[in-house]
DNA sequence: TCCTCATCTGATTAAACGTTCAGATGAAGA
DNA sequence: TCTTCATCTGAACGTTTAATCAGATGAGGA
């Protein structure tokens, strides 16, 4: 296959397999798509925001100060991380009276979690029936 | 570290619900488990370790100078990068002569990968002005 | 041996990030 | 109205992070 695919860097000539190069190069997602995907499992890059989710997986619709109480973190930590989070559409919000009660509003970051958390050996109920102690030593 | 779940944080006892926080955060995986989830989701929230990832993805095992032509990132960028994540065992090296051929060697992560992606598919399906052939090879 | 080349490494620098604090917003109750 | 309360926001601070550069390592060929 050619070697000349649109306006290589000019960088660096020295290549081993050129033509695995351009295929790989051409079979990447474009950078506008990488960008938003690592945006994404950065999202899921933090401690805190990890916690946040995972409660909302498991408890499916909480308030602010309960999100705070579970994970342990701050309301203005939980507030800036959800604002972050609502930001790309990760979670949603439904205000009734002075509350505010976020859930998970994404399926692959749903899906992206479940597999996470069997990754780590952890099986998260989403639903109560299923709860199972933790404890395991870490 | 909290040892004791029931005994609630003291600090703050405005909760909306007690029992469903009680009963999340005995469901989230421990602390360190959850660093750990996060280290590996904080590994693929960079683009260009997540182009090196998708570069291994797809073309199986590649040398330094490879990559980085297919990534258009510095030789030294990608040595630095394959080296945070060889130490966290998410890609391997085997050297022959002076050359070090790397390849993807997380099943999970691969799986991260591929559901990443389908996410992106998604995405970009959505958003025609930004599509990008991504060859419908596996 | 010496030289070249692919890769690796440490140090430096600048940008990005998360947390905290103090104050703002806006809804409910008195 | 005024007060309280849940949440949100902006700014400042300290930490972490990735890119760059210069030099080191180590294998192959002359």
């Amino acid at each position: 296959m050619a070697v000349e695919i649109e306006a290589i860097d000019a960088c660096e000539l020295k290549m081993v397999d050129p033509g695995k190069v351009a295929w790989v190069r051409d079979t990447l997602p474009g950078a506008h798509a990488v960008t938003e995907l690592a945006d994404v499992f950065s999202l899921l890059g933090d401690p805190g925001r990890l916690r946040l989710l995972m409660s909302l997986l498991g408890g499916g619709e909480m308030c602010v100060c309960d999100l705070a109480a579970t994970t342990s973190m701050s309301e203005s930590s939980v507030s800036h991380a959800l604002r972050l989070l609502r930001a790309h559409r990760v979670v949603s919000v439904s205000r009734r009276g002075r509350m505010a009660y976020y859930r998970l509003d994404d399926a692959h970051v749903r899906m992206l979690l479940d597999l996470g958390l069997t990754h780590t050996g952890h099986t998260v109920a989403a639903h109560p029936e299923h709860a199972i102690s933790r404890t395991d030593r870490e």
